[in-house]
DNA sequence: GAAATGGCGTAATGAGCATTGCACGTGAAG
DNA sequence: CTTCACGTGCAATGCTCATTACGCCATTTC
């Protein structure tokens, strides 16, 4: 029975975080009520505190679900070639073509929203998504400062500089809604151009 | 009895602005009870209610009597030299010292929270504040271009730039609380001579 | 000093929603 | 077929405020 109860309540849990998430996404976190998710997702108010013991928990679950650390795009970039300069191009794309969809912008203003007024939670997201970004970036720095190369700064600040750049770019968007100007793909690229020049890589 | 009645409320209305501010810095908007606001500005409910609407109202009124552009720290930069390279350290160094005391950061969580979920808001914030920051900014690099100096990419492209580092370390701040690494003094004059050499302003 | 204007204080009002408790029904196991 | 467990559905229960209504007091004006 154990293994049947579980796969029950783990579909459950799986809809009931789906429509949390969507409704989340419309509407925001304080806007949506227990009761449209479980109008959405089925189930019962009863299980939602089961699972996840309050609203809190279920936005937890929510966030910490579907967000994951960029490091995987930092790979696949470092993957595509050896070269500096076309690896952080390549970055900087794919950066921003995942965090620029309306989706990922209405759930970071959740997460933003919640930052924002639980430090515990903003720590507790910061470790872990955005911190392991950094660290796999830095050990990309570290990586081609061992291998010879000349950098005109410590792979912190290159590190810092770059991100401040570009997750700045999310955070900015999904603060304005679209009132502050956006770069185009050129003008993305140019900017990641004076990164390079400006970090001794170009 | 205008001039007096006016000299009354007005003193009331600074009273109740800057109790306002006072507890939504202490406590965050939501967390704050017009009840506080009045417990600590004297007066009652129903003058707030006559004088900013409701609670919203008297938010806008807190926020956009705060905050200001940044229009002055870059012609007190620009007073200060002629010279690219300095004018902007030295406003590198202003804007992180006006954005990183815990009253503004704590200020600018109040916005950040207020925009994420009001899109009219975030708006008008940006227009009042950061537009004309950014206006002025890249004024300067319009107005070095004409100079005949040569720069490595446009000034639109520039301004974004100098503005995503620099005021995406006040956003990040404001919602990491500390959780995210900050530059010293020293990482930031690397970070701003990173941006001049990028920039071909070195 | 009397009248009027308008702020003060307090006490409703009422909505919105998280959270809880309980009685029912449906699934699985013997 | 029966039984038991556990999700379900619904219907309270509170609580926290924003918002409003109203009678009182002070200050100003004539």
């Amino acid at each position: 029975m154990a293994e049947y109860e579980c796969g029950r309540l783990d579909k459950r849990r799986d809809a009931i975080i789906a429509a949390a998430r969507d409704l989340f996404i419309k509407n925001g976190y304080e806007r949506t009520t227990l009761g449209q998710v479980v109008e959405q997702a089925g189930g019962s108010l009863a299980t939602i505190y089961k699972l996840f013991e309050n609203k809190d928990g279920l936005l937890s679950a929510v966030v910490f679900e579907s967000a994951a650390s960029s490091e995987l795009l930092i790979q696949k970039a470092v993957a595509g070639s050896s070269d500096p300069a076309t690896i952080l191009h390549r970055l900087a794309r794919d950066l921003r073509d995942s965090f620029l969809s309306n989706e990922v912008l209405a759930l970071v203003r959740v997460v933003i929203a919640r930052s924002v007024s639980d430090v515990d939670f903003a720590r507790r997201f910061y470790e872990k998504t955005a911190s392991s970004t950094r660290t796999s970036l830095q050990d990309l720095f570290e990586h081609w400062q061992r291998e010879g190369r000349t950098m005109s700064s410590t792979p912190f600040v290159l590190t810092e500089t770059f991100l401040s750049m570009f997750l700045g770019d999310t955070h900015k968007e999904a603060i304005t809604h679209g009132a502050a100007p956006q770069l185009s793909p050129e003008e993305l690229d140019a900017r990641t151009d004076l990164f390079l020049r400006g970090a001794g890589l170009l």
